[in-house]
DNA sequence: GCCTTTTATCGTCACCTAGA
DNA sequence: TCTAGGTGACGATAAAAGGC
């Protein structure tokens, strides 16, 4: 996922791996659905002095300046959609007692009970898809091990492939009629990708035949390009989403913070 | 179970743009 | 100017979802 960590704010690459995702057994995790997409996990800390909970809140900014510092590399955390509230060594939050309390990045959790648990490849959906949909020409094409374009005469053929001509094999094509690429269905299950001819579906020579496969390689390339477009589309999208999951994050810690602000000020300017 | 609507994906065309 | 690549728009198709 290129790019997907500068939409959300740069990675320090000097500053060390974050420790492998886990929660500490002293924290109370509890998760929300803010955003549709986006799961909050908010970690509450017990006090170690009384039973208040001390609120962990931060705000995941690792390219801004703010007072609130992020703890470097926090940014992997964030993928599927997940964005975590954790504390940070330097904020200048107080707790309701007074004291400056060094809240401690433990660990984040990574959540298990959404479909954002799951890899890109492996939500239900595209499980699923993957189980029902008919592959695409270009990867049916691909599998069968690739490159060669077969420029036959639109229609059925027959293939004698068996001794003494014991199994015929059938070739059913569709789209035959239109201009562009035909699959060609084989009898014994398989696909195979082949190109028709544009007009009429017979072999021209010549001139014809050449402006045929340059269209037909035309009509490929396009294909494929329109793939690639559309994943680096859903990519883009995908990647706006979390940048207002973290954003919206951002404007809730930042709220927050400055509600313990005032609280803080407050407490100091009356005693 | 059948029909209709919605959603997702794909291929193609047309257009635009950058580079040769 | 030509060409290749990127992308929006459109229609076709299949599957899911929903209503009956």
């Amino acid at each position: 996922m290129d790019g997907m960590v500068d939409e959300n704010g740069t990675v320090d690459p000097l500053a060390p791996s974050p420790p492998p995702v886990a929660i500490s057994s002293v924290g109370v995790v509890t998760q929300q659905q803010l955003v549709a997409s986006t799961n909050i996990v908010h970690l509450t800390l017990p006090a170690s002095n009384n039973h208040a909970q001390t609120q962990v809140q931060s705000v995941i900014q690792p390219n801004q300046q703010s007072v609130i510092q992020t703890a470097a590399n926090i940014q992997p955390v964030l993928g599927k959609g997940n964005v975590i509230l954790v504390s940070k060594p330097n904020s200048v939050i107080q707790t309701p007692q007074g004291s400056l309390h060094a809240l401690q990045v433990i660990n984040v959790v990574e959540t298990t009970a959404s479909d954002d648990s799951y890899s890109d490849d492996e939500s239900p959906k595209k499980r699923r898809d993957l189980l029902t949909r008919r592959p695409s020409y270009r990867k049916i094409l691909n599998d069968l091990g690739g490159g060669e374009i077969a420029v036959i005469p639109a229609g059925a053929i027959q293939i004698s492939s068996g001794e003494g001509g014991q199994s015929i094999h059938t070739l059913s094509m569709t789209n035959s009629g239109t201009a562009g690429a035909a699959i060609v269905q084989y009898a014994q299950g398989q696909e195979f990708f082949v190109p028709v001819m544009a007009q009429s579906g017979n072999i021209t020579s010549g001139g014809g035949e050449d402006q045929a496969r340059k269209r037909e390689m035309r009509l490929l390339k396009n294909r494929e390009a329109a793939r690639e477009c559309r994943r680096k589309k859903k990519e883009y999208i995908k990647c706006l989403e979390n940048r207002v999951a973290v954003l919206e994050n951002q404007n809730k810690a930042l709220i927050d913070e400055l509600k313990s602000l005032k609280e803080l000020y407050c407490k100091q300017k009356t005693e």
